[in-house]
DNA sequence: CCAGTATCCTGCAGGC
DNA sequence: TGCCTGCAGGATACTG
């Protein structure tokens, strides 16, 4: 579900949200998601807790504990973040509950189970393999210069590799199809066979469209929310993804839908080469 | 090391 | 109405 936008647009309502709060008490119950939830290890980390801080990296969101360690939060494809009343309904796949001191909980929603709560130690934040192997930022003002010659040195797709998060952090299957539409580039072009011209010009984009996207409070498809319940209105922005059919925005021609490594792909053959 | 595919899981839309 | 198939904002383990 959540890319970068989206994430970000979670990490500053927990930020506000969570700000003087501590944990008056956690629940839950074990269950196997992309990495196991513990539930137990959870709860003697953070119970009486004070949060102190909630980053992000990426698409992982790391909200820390007074010197106790970090929560790293990842919310796979359909995972959310509620900060509600103990009165709200309770969602089916609630998998872990924290009450506020406030009297509010945050909650943590996740049907397919592709996200994940993980208990990071104080330290083991830099050795944790899905954090350390994470590309550059896409709004570090330095991508610019770093992406293209890592685009340019592989033989994929370049929408594959704005895909792969050891090269940059952050962007997916959304704002990949804008960014390669604002760039007038093929998604199916290979890196090497695009110019550091051309890929400049996709890593210009491709902050562009993430800024934006933040500035909007993310994209709402289906299920997206923020922890206040809120959608994401940069969906009245999207150009091409979801459009597949319709007209360019650019050219009227028809956009075309492609399939690049079992992710569907919307672009213009006409504007992008 | 690199590139491409299969896989985890539930919910929902569309076809018959 | 109901069953079946395929698809969905992601990351990783595998294969060749």
């Amino acid at each position: 579900m959540p890319e970068l936008p989206e994430v970000e647009t979670v990490r500053r309502a927990l930020e506000i949200g969570l700000d003087g709060l501590s944990v008056a008490g956690v629940d839950g119950h074990p269950v196997m998601m992309r990495r196991p939830l513990d539930v137990g290890l959870i709860a003697s980390r953070i119970d009486g807790r004070r949060f102190t801080a909630a980053r992000r990296r990426g698409k992982y969101l790391l909200v820390d504990f007074d010197g106790a360690g970090t929560l790293m939060i990842h919310l796979g494809m359909s995972g959310r973040l509620m900060l509600c009343e103990t009165t709200e309904p309770i969602l089916h796949h609630t998998h872990l509950t924290l009450s506020l001191s406030d009297g509010r909980e945050l909650r943590f929603v996740d049907p397919r189970r592709f996200g994940f709560a993980h208990w990071l130690e104080p330290g083991e934040e830099d050795l944790d393999p899905s954090l350390a192997g994470l590309g550059v930022e896409p709004l570090d003002p330095d991508m610019e210069v770093l992406l293209p010659p890592l685009l340019h040195a592989r033989r994929s797709p370049v929408k594959s590799l704005i895909l792969d998060q050891h090269l940059i952090a952050g962007v997916g299957n959304i704002y990949a199809a804008e960014a390669l539409w604002r760039a007038g580039i093929r998604p199916t072009r290979p890196g090497c066979r695009t110019s550091l011209t051309r890929l400049r010009r996709l890593a210009v984009t491709t902050r562009e469209v993430i800024e934006e996207a933040v500035a909007q409070g993310g994209t709402t498809i289906r299920d997206y929310a923020t922890p206040a319940g809120d959608f994401g209105y940069f969906a009245v922005r999207l150009q091409v993804y979801g459009k597949e059919g319709q007209p360019c925005p650019r050219c009227g021609r028809v956009l075309k839908d492609t399939r690049i490594a079992g992710r569907i792909t919307v672009w213009c053959p006409h504007c992008q080469r």
